[in-house]
RNA sequence: GCCAGCGUAGCUCAGUCGGUAGAGCGGCGGUUUUGUAAACCGCGGGUCAGGGGUUCGACUCCCUUCGCUGGCUCCA
């Protein structure tokens, strides 16, 4: 149904996009089967390629090393490769250094790589030999009459290629991560387990990827949040539930005053509702009907069933039929801070980026369908400009449309989802935004564009969905009466800019590396006396700063100003203002900014004003 | 939910073959009054995630529940 709630899934850069691209499959099918064989041989190789034949050489490697183990498919991907194998016993990390030590082994001798192009039957006799069932399965299902197979010594994979010439050019791959996976994606399917590595060109860009990943494990939220003390989880608790702690909620505080007064000023207005509803509401809206997995069982309230919402978008739709609505009342841009639950499977948890209670930014647009172009092209303007102050200007945009070829699979007319998705790539055409077109990724209710920001690690993470819905006011039975003096259904776009509180929080934790900008610093200056008798002169510096509207926190420990130096810089504090006697006679501060050292004694009132102006300009690095 | 792995002090971790536990940091107490990334001494702190079983005896072996991790599936 109407999802607000922007896909809960992982980084792109770290683990969703594993995903299968055009390399993953090796199965045979005679329509190509001839097109790669020049490739096979060709000295210089793309990096699919490359890939994909180390996927070949850990099979080979994996089969040596375990007898009647036997392979699933073993595409390219991302950063890397893997392969699937079913074998009863599980592979162990020891299990992984034996594998990729035989692959090393497999490689130096430098074997070729040999392509054949056989009949089906032949394949059949020759895998059913190997005990590989499996790929006999494949080859009746992907394989034409003639399949092609590579082998390198005694391995032999069904395969459409291109493979590198011989296992010879395989050098810079490590493997990663053992787990586990469906055959064939499919839940009710045996499941397998899956070997992932990375494979790169040269040592250099292995090692640098190596780094990334040591880097990402570095700033993982799940390791900072609670290190800084800004959130926890709770195993009497619950998973999947959040505890903002006072760091934690201070930064939520200023992203949702910030938050409101955007919304106020861009011509929104801002709504409370409750977290549970009676059953009939979620009847109405047909989240009984289609959402229900997700929704936790219903709590019995004098006889009536009541469920904790899992959408705000039906409440929302309450207010907006509490009255008659005019076209001149239109368009009403309806946002809240909407707390909402849902039924995740306990292995989908993930941090803060997949939870079971969680707040969406989530809002309401109800216009007429003239209204819609520019009520598109708003929503996008004020999307980029929220995300632009978090420091996300490398954005992708994603436009989701219907699946040409399954109209089936989606309600609403033709002429509405034709308007509909032209209203949005004209948004996107009239701010020149480029855009990469997914067929059939739309909702079944409607088109969208979601907006994925880029991190400092270079990972993309999706926020910010904005979406047509044919469905719900239909089913609620909204009108508003028109310039004609009749009724007319008004147009119901969806948006959330941020998701979801939490997964927000998530990704700027990790984007900032814990070091928050000084607009969003929960502690924005440490205040350190170098000996008790410059308490004072501290408490003093705080007052000011706080009348500067600014966070100030005085360590008044007893402890050596290295001491607490260190302390602030491993707390990322973004300011440290250092006294001593030298301060407190000329009235002045000692300045230390977070990761750019020690600046020297600064005049207070002149540090404030530019600190004021640096939160006012929401600045994302602190320069005097 | 599924496959695999993990769960020992607030945190990071050690703990041999089954004989009921240890370090560093943090905390607390004291000494030190400190000038730009860790002063010194001392002291507490554990139902070894919870429950059940095997055993003379379980942190250790088995079962189970919960939580976490890597993926799969899901992300409407």
């Amino acid at each position: 149904m109407s999802s607000l709630r922007p896909p809960h899934g992982r980084a792109d850069g770290s683990r969703e996009h594993m995903g299968r691209k055009e390399t993953d499959e090796p199965m045979n099918d005679d329509k190509n089967a001839s097109a790669p064989a020049a490739g096979a041989t060709a000295p210089a190789v793309d990096l699919d390629t490359l890939r994909h034949s180390a996927a070949h050489l850990m099979a080979h490697a994996v089969l040596d090393l375990f007898p009647g183990t036997q392979a699933g498919i073993g595409p390219a991907v991302e950063t890397g490769f893997y392969y699937d194998f079913l074998r009863p016993e599980p592979f162990s990390s020891d299990d992984l250094a034996a594998i990729e030590a035989r692959m090393r082994e497999l490689a130096d001798r430098d074997i070729p790589i040999v392509r054949s192009e056989i009949p089906k039957a032949e394949a059949v006799r020759l895998f059913t030999e190997r005990g590989q069932t499996l790929k006999v399965e494949l080859i009746q299902e992907k394989g034409g009459d003639i399949v092609s197979t590579y082998s390198q010594e005694g391995f032999l994979d069904f395969c459409l290629g291109p493979h590198v010439a011989s296992t010879g050019l395989l050098k810079h791959f490590k493997l990663l991560s053992v787990s586990g996976a469906y055959w064939k994606g499919d839940e009710r399917n045996v499941q397998m387990q899956r070997i992932y590595g990375a494979v790169f060109p040269t040592a250099a860009e292995l090692e640098s990827h190596l780094h990334l990943l040591e880097e990402a494990r570095k700033r993982d939220h799940r390791r900072l949040g609670p290190e800084l003390d800004l959130y926890s989880t709770n195993e009497d608790l619950g998973g999947g539930l959040i505890l903002w702690h006072p760091k934690g909620a201070r930064i939520r505080a200023i992203i949702e005053q910030y938050w409101r007064e955007r919304h106020w000023a861009g011509g929104y207005d801002v709504l409370y509702t409750p977290h549970i509803g009676r059953e009939v509401i979620f009847q109405t809206s047909g989240h009984l009907d289609f959402y229900k997995d997700s929704m936790y069982a219903p709590m019995d309230i004098d006889g009536q069933n009541y469920y904790m919402k899992p959408m705000n978008c039906p409440f929302h739709i309450q207010i907006y039929k509490s009255r008659m609505r005019s076209y001149r009342d239109l368009p009403l841009r309806w946002a809240e801070l909407g707390t909402v639950y849902r039924y995740e499977r306990s292995g989908t948890l993930h941090g803060l980026l997949r939870v079971r209670g969680f707040t969406q930014d989530d809002a309401h647009i109800f216009c007429t369908p003239d209204q819609i172009e520019s009520e598109i092209l708003r929503v996008l303007d004020f999307s980029l400009s929220i995300l632009a102050d978090f420091g996300f200007t490398d954005n992708k945009i994603e436009l989701s449309v219907r699946d040409p070829h399954n109209p089936a699979k989606y309600c609403g007319a033709d002429d509405r989802w034709r308007q509909a998705e032209a209203s949005l790539v004209k948004a996107l055409e009239t701010r020149g935004l480029p855009y990469e077109r997914m067929e059939g990724e739309a909702v079944f209710y409607g088109p969208k564009i979601d907006i994925k920001v880029k991190d400092a690690l270079g990972r993309h993470w999706q926020c910010t969905t904005i979406q047509f819905d044919f469905n719900m006011s239909n089913r609620f039975g909204m009108t508003y009466i028109g310039e004609d003096g009749k009724e007319h259904q008004p147009y119901m776009v969806h948006r959330a800019l941020m998701g979801s509180l939490e997964r927000f929080f998530g990704i700027l934790i990790e984007h900032y590396n814990g070091a928050f900008p000084l607009w969003l610093a929960p502690v924005q200056m440490m205040i350190v006396p170098i000996a008790e008798r410059h308490g004072a002169y501290a408490e003093q510096l705080a007052e000011r700063c706080r009348a500067a509207g600014l966070r100030p926190h005085v360590d008044q420990r007893r402890e050596k100003l290295a001491y607490k130096i260190r302390d602030a810089e491993t707390h990322k504090v973004p300011l440290l203002l250092v006294v001593g006697d030298k301060e407190a006679a000329g009235g002045t501060a000692s300045l230390r900014i977070h990761g750019q050292g020690d600046k020297g004694a600064v005049e207070v009132d002149g540090l404030l004003a530019r600190l004021r102006s640096l939160v006012d300009t929401r600045s994302l690095t602190v320069s005097l």
